[in-house]
DNA sequence: TCAAAATTTCAACGATTGTTGAATTTTAAA
DNA sequence: TTTAAAATTCAACAATCGTTGAAATTTTGA
């Protein structure tokens, strides 16, 4: 159970989120994560809709090192989600009309069941 | 007078925004753009401070191709100006977290005088 | 002990990025 | 008509990006 790194969210330089949302992969999966309000529940491999399993080991860490989502990791999995009081403590508000900006976008990949329904909640 | 290029803003896609915004010389010049609110008085060359006038038109082009500003030609110059209204229709409140964001940010480049000032208004 | 599951790592690749500096274009002004 | 000013274009470059597929790692369960 190597650790996983997790920036200081006062590392963050708004330019290295934006970078990270630049992508509709990622900003698919930012909606994905925001859509299940109950923290902790999602896996890695419940994206596998949206890449292979070892893109979205990439297109994940992007989003961790960038300090918008967090990754428990318990056993072979790890679980996704988002930092959403750290980054509103950073970036007030940022976050959410980010999300409400991706949610609106019918271009994104979208899951085709909803998380919850993967989860076992 | 070639005229410029200025995406109709339906056509933004929300990572089109996010990949514009993912650079500090551009959140620089979108700040100095959100602080001078009355419209279409800076130039390009406004910003020299912030980078060589080729790498400048290089920075401005991609803030313009996001549709996130526009360029008004007249003689040699080009005047500057956000597309506020535009943008908050497409993306309600976003541009203006955005700017929040930024303006919170101390490492972005700041001109040092304010653009209304050297603005001939 | 072995095998499967979940995820990461790695090397490779073509594409895109940010940057530089020189050359070009366009317009205005002397 | 010449010159200067404002900005763009272009070729070059190293660096980073998104993607693929194969190999490795780690942990759980039979």
């Amino acid at each position: 159970m190597k650790p996983v790194f997790h920036p200081d969210i006062e590392d963050v330089a708004p330019a290295d989120v934006f970078a990270a949302l630049a992508d509709p992969i990622r900003l698919g999966i930012l909606v994905a994560l925001a859509e299940i309000a109950e923290g902790d529940k999602a896996r890695c491999s419940h994206f596998t809709e949206f890449a292979s399993p070892s893109l979205l080991s990439y297109h994940l860490a992007k989003l961790r090192e960038a300090g918008i989502t967090r990754m428990r990791v318990e056993g072979t999995s790890r679980y996704l989600s988002l930092r959403r009081d750290e980054m509103n403590q950073r970036f007030p508000g940022l976050l959410d009309s980010v999300i409400d900006t991706a949610r609106r976008d019918p271009n994104l990949p979208r899951l085709s069941r909803a998380l919850s329904e993967m989860v076992d909640a």
